[in-house]
DNA sequence: AGACATTTTACATTGATTTTACAAAACACG
DNA sequence: CGTGTTTTGTAAAATCAATGTAAAATGTCT
């Protein structure tokens, strides 16, 4: 399933038209509002996205679907118009898969969508590993040297953000935005709660999440 | 500069071609040894590797870069023939950014290479360094000579500022504001005790620290 | 309600930071 | 060159803060 986030109704049809022709499944949205309530229910395989939207623009939604560990994987091409907004998209770095110039052919979409889903299907891991420790998020399962251990959500969660971070340090705030979602209350000890379980169920393995102390928690690579 | 190891002159020598008639800068390598004698002398902003080589093949020497902390961010593209050893490469997670079917085509391959590059060109600057010392503000880790020292938050931080200014005197009280905070109480010798730590556990680079008397302390530029 | 997940609370423990005190070094000046 | 003064280095003690974790409280789902 492809969404298609674009206010142009004669070009959002085009291009659903033109996808569906493809091969693919193709979904429209003229707004961010329809489009957060369809992610609601589905995962699309790739997002086609519009940089200017009445309401809320492109690039901010893609900065949400960036934060958000469920959809942050999600290949995204941006579309706008040619000079004004494509250069700026070129001169940040948005984390898109592709762009797309305005006014674009559809032959143009077609192959760029084909290949983006070329070059980020390999990078679609379902087994995340580090040393002993092997995430699979196809089966949602985690298994400690071969054996199988039960998490919970919250758990499954934290470890597949370290585990696809492996390295990087994360504050407590960090944490709670990406695995608890941006609008968490209050401050707590609920990280390092979570953390403590986390460690107890992968044994051993547990050192493997080590503590920066003042800063906040990393799963560990040597150098 | 474009790295490309090939064993296949003709191959090679077409890859080239194309590569510098595309505005890059391209060395090309029929075998590993020839490859890691100038990899001693230039970092490559791109490595374009052929599986199959005579000795030591792509797989292994992708490993090694990747182990190395001044390679591993190297941006590698696999190439390989169709069918046989690309499913391998697929199936391992090697850390590839891109991969090249045999045959290729030259657009594909320059196509393939400038999206790559705009992929990871925007890294943010995450690793600073000084001669020796080297800070990662991602994983919050500091080498010295390649090897992991551990610092307290406060020594981090300190070094942190000395590395992003180098050359530039801090006061005490400049210090204090920036690495401690504004509110900061009193005045003491706070400071001059975590200089003093951090130079310790710097070893012989902590003479990089200068003491510049009546003023405060400095982080040297070799001159 | 019952089972389980999550959050809050509280406190011991560990580690970091600051203070203190004194030694060593750098400096000024006759 | 000495000598007194100021500044800096640093070990050790005292204080303070962050973290781990058990247990209780709360929330959620069936």
């Amino acid at each position: 399933m492809i969404f298609c986030v674009e206010d142009d109704n004669g070009i959002r049809n085009l291009m659903l038209y033109t996808l569906n022709a493809s091969g693919f499944e193709a979904k429209g949205f003229s707004d961010s509002a329809e489009f957060w309530d369809a992610l609601e229910k589905t995962k699309p395989e790739m997002i086609l996205l519009d940089i200017m939207l009445p309401g809320e623009d492109g690039i901010s939604i893609l900065k949400k679907l960036r934060a958000d560990i469920a959809t942050c994987d999600i290949p995204v091409i941006m579309a706008s118009a040619k000079g004004t907004e494509y250069d700026k998209v070129l001169g940040l770095d948005l984390g898109a898969d592709d762009y797309l110039a305005k006014p674009f052919g559809m032959m143009e979409m077609v192959s760029r969508v084909k290949s983006v889903l070329r070059r980020t299907a390999p990078k679609k891991r379902t087994k995340l590993v580090c040393g002993e420790i092997e995430l699979n998020t196809e089966t949602h399962r985690v298994l400690v040297s071969g054996d199988e251990i039960t998490l919970t959500l919250k758990e499954y969660d934290l470890l597949h953000l370290f585990i696809k971070n492996q390295g990087i340090v994360f504050t407590r705030d960090q944490l709670l935005e990406r695995v608890w979602g941006t609008d968490f209350i209050g401050e707590t000890r609920t990280v390092d709660v979570h953390i403590g379980t986390l460690r107890t169920k992968l044994g051993d393995y547990g050192t493997l999440i080590e503590t920066v102390r003042g800063v906040g928690y990393r799963m560990g690579v040597s150098k």
